[in-house]
DNA sequence: CTATGTGAACAGCTTCACAGCG
DNA sequence: CGCTGTGAAGCTGTTCACATAG
């Protein structure tokens, strides 16, 4: 059928989009969605919408629209998300706890299998008061990995360990890494990267607001404004 | 001169990307570098850095490359982070607390100025031992945002409340706001925001994995890989 | 001879506009 | 009719390739 290779990767990142949004709309009434109702809740055209879908398939209904369970589930098969990914979260300091007890792990279809740190004076306690789960040294992660595949890993280690630790994770077997490093990681073809880094974000808005402001706080419009 | 408004996104954010291994670069003994090794560190191509860069004039020297210094001070210029921004970070949670740790801040030319939550228990109290600046009340803000004319912020509030925050936020004068919860934000053109949603992320890793294996774990290349 | 800056060619993504279906 | 699915057109961003500078 469809080789998800042929795919705009904008177009992936925005089918994450429309589920989080269909998400949020089934807890209401709606039973049915059109592409401009669902573009408009994110700023998307409608055209984009049905272009994104019909990568994979026709599925809305002339006249009606999209049924929003059905979508739901047909983009959670397309995103993989129809299933439990194990992951694994490296690095148990400040930032490592706090994602540790983010909620939206589990109701988005990730399970944190295991968090792992080399700091000894961590190792078996549990470091978030949400997560019955006690710190893993590091050496004990690669036989885990197998045991209970684990492909994903969420890494927030500092800077000048990242790489390091990312060599590792890959030779272990791991497939996808969301680095939180502030550095560009060098992985193979076959390793997928997505990084979060709040001085880049930060300095996306620095610019943006330069350009748009040049008037005293809370004036006239400008121009586009939304970076993502 | 140039006028930001058509410099490509995408370019503006690799600059910080630039930047980030400048900055790096810096601390070895490199004075001088090209676009080509520029390039290489980021995977990008050295045609693609040396455009970029062309946007706002022409500081590079053919047959040697580009002055390390005198490139993170032009940079930081056109980003704005040539000066001290500041930041208000609203949200005291497990994530809020995670993000004022943050040392980047500081370092990358961003000042937290203040702290807000709605949590009556919370305010005065110093949430982060690496911050002493305790929690201020929400109502007390606008007037901080225009004293110590703040004008972005880092939002991690729950989903349910986001959009209501941001809309206060915006009203006190804030133009760009860093948006760590799942919702798509609602705002003016003359604003900007920034999301980081870690479910988007690892559903991107979940579908290049999914699309890059069904082979067993850690075996042969597949395609381009780094999701960015 | 090395490396920049840049027009021109190319590729990829988005929007348009409309045929066709319920 | 309303709304999807989709070729075709349009636009934006990337890569090529080369003239030019040191």
């Amino acid at each position: 059928m469809n080789r998800s290779e042929d795919i705009p990767a904008p177009a992936v990142r925005r089918l994450s989009l429309y589920l989080r949004q269909l998400e949020t709309l089934r807890d209401t009434n709606l039973r049915t969605i059109s592409s401009k109702q669902l573009g408009q809740a994110l700023n998307i055209t409608d055209a984009q919408v049905r272009k994104d879908l019909a990568y994979f398939g026709q599925f809305g209904q002339p006249g009606i629209g999209y049924e929003v369970d059905a979508l739901i589930r047909r983009i959670r098969g397309i995103l993989g998300t129809d299933r439990i990914w194990n992951v694994v979260l490296v690095g148990a300091g400040n930032l490592g706890r706090a994602l540790a007890s983010y909620r939206g792990f589990a109701r988005k279809g990730f399970s944190l299998a295991a968090i792992v740190d080399t700091d000894p004076s961590k190792v078996g306690k549990v470091v978030s008061p949400d997560v019955n789960l006690p710190v893993t040294s590091f050496d004990q992660l690669a036989a885990r990995v197998h045991a209970d595949d684990i492909r994903l890993a969420v890494l927030a280690v500092p800077a000048d360990v990242a790489q390091e630790v990312a060599d590792q994770l890959i030779a272990m077997g791991i497939r996808g890494i969301l680095n939180f490093a502030p550095v560009a990681l060098q992985v193979p073809a076959d390793v997928s990267v997505a990084s979060v880094d709040m001085a880049v974000h930060l300095e996306q808005l620095s610019f943006n607001v330069s350009a748009t402001g040049r008037q005293r706080p809370h004036n006239p419009p400008g121009m586009p404004g939304d970076v993502r």
